[in-house]
DNA sequence: CAGTGCACGTGATACAGGTCACAGAAGTGC
DNA sequence: GCACTTCTGTGACCTGTATCACGTGCACTG
């Protein structure tokens, strides 16, 4: 448990944060440990501030009263969820869990604040990582306006390919998580049965491939190409 | 044009914002118009600074490749438009243009940055605003995935309700914007032919009205009631 | 006031993608 | 190893929405 500061440190530095500042911001977060399948929090739940991940991966989705579920993000170690509980003070948008047992660093909303009013910079770092997800939200928003079911599925192996992508030989991106057609489908907006027919045809067509259980995407620019609006 | 100081001041305090702060970044700010179907910037395009809207209306919207439209916001008077170049500096996401002639105050990055180190509390706000943005963004992707189209049509009216609703007496509320079909459909994202059979049905129920052009939501708890997930 | 646009209403038709049903494959635990 | 659940592949069908094809009415404008 020593190497909580230099996890914290390592994990903000992921984030692009300057060293002092990640060193000052780990000082106020608590460690705390999720098991895998937990509930961090409901939307609705009064949000009181934000995590970091420092090993694992989480879940973000939001769910119909049906039971369906819209997967908005998974995140893996380095990356910051709940955010916008820190932003406003209102209630939790959506709904996170944890896929795998998780180690977290939770910030306290005021901790933050009154670290943060003394390093403006820090919400300026705050302000970009809120701009990427938007940029992010808008982007699915348009694949979902725009594009046939392929595409969607396309969009959605490129960007988990941006969180787990290991990069290989020739452009060959690696996803090293283990996904199921249904998560893909719940990201895509779409049925798994279908989502299971799109990505045989490019099995076939050697697009992507399975290594050993990962997806792989041989061609990510096929995939790209798909994905355009 | 000697009011614009006051103007800006109003709009800026409109989104919450300290007299004070309001006040500083009214001097940033440099006043322009645009024409009414003018392009303020497209997606795309590098991103140097925001805009605050004083007077008009603008959409903001992704184009696809064939043409089509994904309105994202309508917005008026008292909004900010295009803050996401603020945050990062990455190229514009949407494009922005001009529903009605428009008077804006643009305001520069560099010499917004400047005045916010000073005034970390103008980040928190810039925060929430997008924490907003965030949060809308979501809620309509949420409703694309589990609602059918009337459900994403009811919401599509109450947000707009939102924006340019006058509350009339027991709970009615009037849109007062003069709205096409077409552009209903662009943000529930649904083909014009069946919004108006969606809206006409509602028409007949009673549950919406039309009064002088504008649409007037007679029931907003039954569209509520549609637009629940 | 005829002429020329748009914005709207509505039926008929087409099709993408959802739903159902089931059979294998592949993990998981005992 | 065997029972058991969970994941996958695939066919057959069904349905919500898009698309097409008009007709109608209202608002300009010459």
């Amino acid at each position: 448990m020593a190497d909580l500061a230099g996890f914290l440190e390592n994990s903000f530095t992921l984030q692009g944060l300057p060293c002092e500042l990640a060193d000052g911001l780990s000082k106020l977060a608590r460690p705390m440990k999720v098991n895998a399948g937990a509930i961090l929090f409901e939307a609705g739940d009064p949000g009181n501030g934000c995590y970091a991940i420092l090993e694992g991966s989480l879940k973000v989705s939001i769910l119909s009263v049906e039971g369906d579920e819209q997967l908005l993000a998974v995140l893996g170690p380095g990356d910051l969820v709940g955010e916008l509980a820190l932003l406003d003070g209102r209630p939790r948008s959506a709904t996170v869990s944890a896929l795998k047992a998780a180690r977290l660093a939770f910030i306290d909303k005021q901790a933050f604040e009154r670290f943060a009013d003394e390093n403006p910079q820090l919400y300026r770092h705050m302000l970009s990582i809120v701009g990427k997800r938007l940029r992010h939200s808008n982007d699915v928003l348009a694949a979902r306006s725009f594009l046939p079911l392929p595409g969607r599925v396309a969009q959605t192996l490129l960007q988990l390919s941006e969180t787990f992508g290991k990069p290989l030989d020739n452009g060959r991106i690696l996803i090293h998580y283990k996904l199921s057609q249904s998560e893909i489908a719940n990201m895509a907006g779409a049925a798994r049965e279908n989502v299971s027919r799109v990505l045989n045809d490019w099995k076939r067509l050697g697009t992507i491939t399975r290594i050993s259980g990962y997806y792989c995407l041989e061609r990510p620019e096929i995939l790209q190409k798909a994905a355009t609006l």
